[in-house]
RNA sequence: GCCCUCGUAGUCUAAUGGUUAGGACACGGCCCUUUCAAGGCUGCGAUAGGAGUCCGAUUCUCCUCGAGGGCACCA
């Protein structure tokens, strides 16, 4: 049975390349019928606030990411917290003491700068000296009862480990890389390393899906779980996501988070879609899938090894895509719910029918969700707002006043009401009855109607607007 | 400095010990069309460099270079 973890330091909104490991975790764990859980990695307090707790799982929930077990959903494997679980970071603690698999160290933060420095000196990579692997229990009882502080710091065996990736292969490092390190701190708390492979081994992860930079950091994890007498799980290191300049993706870079995202107007599952394929790919060539093709299609061979750069614009071209194909109720909703106030300054009281007409009508246009009050507003507004210059001075040439002047004076000819092909045969029927190139004539009527050149047909911009409304648009274009 | 990982076009990627190295974004052209978008066709553009094994390497091996990550009483 499979069963994988997403452990998020809930730091606040998640990074993109986060919320990619929790994609690829989610999905295996799908695709395997296993179990996916959310474990809190908390231990940083003062950035693991309420607040940011919840807009890591507001995130993730946008994201469409559910989990079966940890974190607000229980199970029996809780708690779900790293602050909750410091009791069996404890016990662990004394048998690897008992065991003498790890060692109680005196050494002041002072004597270990000491040694470093003079690592530095002689010019080679500093380790532990181990001044107090091999206290007598004499020694450590006195300085115990003197109530000398200490670290816990873990006995390395002299043996290579190599790690299984699924994604790399065998990875080999070297015994004399590791020197006795840190388990637990002076005052009690554990180091990560540490916790997290507690965690792991008393959830009974067996598929640790990570990000790449802790693949240097595995070795130490399996020394770990070796004096614990646990097993190791498979492991399978994705590569990170990076900026444009190859350097690691960061605020500096604009939006990089889920949260930044969801603001700047992108679908969950345009975003889902692209960051998938930032790393995997699939057997053919198809790029659009559900969430339900991934489940399906989702395999751990699929991941790349090498670092991906996040490309925005295709992340854009995809949005674009989702939202031509999304329908305008669904939009609509999303528009309410995330730009309220944009919504309320665009369309005010429109009725929701109106709404729907006009995002149907430019959806197709739109990269992301807020260009669409730009474009929606010439379509449910009382005045148009020409857009540009260009399209001001199709309707000023002499050619946009002939065309407009002839609709405004046939204005009874227009067949409103009579349905999709009476408006379409009419609209067709106009090249007949004004002599112009097709662009010279449709051109000023897109302007007049919507206020740019570009955008709807025109049969459904009459089909669309309110006659009355059509009229005026076309006098006032007329006018200028 | 030491260790680890990676290296196919500007970007995301596919594939193979042997075809014209395939697809997508971006960019250019054409078609379709009342415009844009979408769609169809098409162009530009890649196996980092050097050795070696082999009849033949982008694929396997080694070196170099480049990029990224890790070496904490951070996570």
């Amino acid at each position: 049975m499979v069963r994988v973890r997403y452990a998020p330091s809930p730091t606040g909104h998640i990074h993109v390349g986060n919320a990619r490991t929790a994609i690829f975790n989610y999905l295996y764990a799908r695709h395997e019928a296993g179990t996916f859980l959310m474990r809190l990695d908390d231990t940083d307090l003062e950035r693991s606030t309420e607040e940011n707790i919840d807009s890591m799982l507001e995130d993730i929930r946008w994201l469409g990411v559910d989990w079966d077990e940890g974190y607000l959903k229980g199970g029996d494997y809780g708690p779900y917290r790293e602050t909750e679980r410091k009791p069996l970071y404890d016990t662990y603690i004394r048998q690897l003491l008992d065991e003498d698999k790890a060692y109680r160290c005196f050494c002041t933060k002072g004597d270990v700068e000491e040694d470093r420095r003079k690592a530095d000196e002689e010019h080679r990579a500093y380790r532990y000296t181990g001044r107090c692997a091999h206290l007598s229990q004499t020694d450590v009882a006195a300085r115990l009862a003197n109530g000398d502080p200490y670290v816990v710091r873990l006995r390395i065996p002299a043996e290579d480990v190599v790690v299984h990736d699924l994604i790399r292969g065998e990875v080999t490092f070297k015994a004399e890389e590791f020197d006795d390190f840190v388990i637990a701190r002076q005052n009690g708390i554990p180091i990560y390393n540490y916790a997290t492979v507690v965690d792991d081994a008393l959830m009974h992860i067996t598929h640790i899906i990570r990000a790449e930079e802790h693949l240097s950091n595995t070795p130490r994890q399996v020394f770990i779980y070796r004096a614990l007498g646990f097993d190791v799980p498979q492991f399978a290191h994705v590569s990170l996501i990076l900026a444009p300049d190859h350097s690691k993706l960061s605020k500096r870079h604009g939006a990089v988070s889920v949260g930044d995202y969801r603001l700047e107007g992108y679908l969950p599952e345009a975003l889902v879609n692209y960051l998938v394929l930032l790393g995997w790919s699939p057997k053919d060539d198809r790029e659009f899938f559900t969430v339900d093709e991934l489940v399906k299609e989702f395999t751990l061979e699929g991941v790349g090894k090498s670092g991906a750069v996040f490309d925005k614009r295709k992340l854009t071209w995809m949005n674009h895509m989702y939202l031509g194909r999304k329908p305008a109720a669904d939009i609509a909703a999303i528009l309410r719910r995330d730009f309220a106030k944009l919504y309320e300054e665009t369309f005010g009281d429109t009725p929701e029918g109106s709404v729907l007409t006009a995002i149907d009508l430019t959806k197709g246009n739109a990269q992301v969700l807020p260009d669409l009050f730009a474009l929606a507003r010439n379509v449910v507004c009382q005045e148009v707002t020409i857009q540009d210059e260009k399209s001001r001075e199709l309707v000023t040439a002499p050619e946009g006043k002939q065309v407009l002047g002839y609709l405004v004076e046939h204005y009874g000819d227009v067949p409103f009401g009579l349905g999709d092909e009476a408006m379409s045969h009419w609209v067709e029927g106009l090249r007949d009855v004004v002599p112009l190139p097709p662009k010279k004539l449709y051109h000023p009527i897109r302007v007049a109607l919507f206020g740019a050149k570009d955008g709807p047909e025109i049969v459904k911009l009459f089909l669309a607007l309110e006659p009355s409304v059509i009229l005026r648009r076309l006098e006032r274009a007329l006018a200028l």
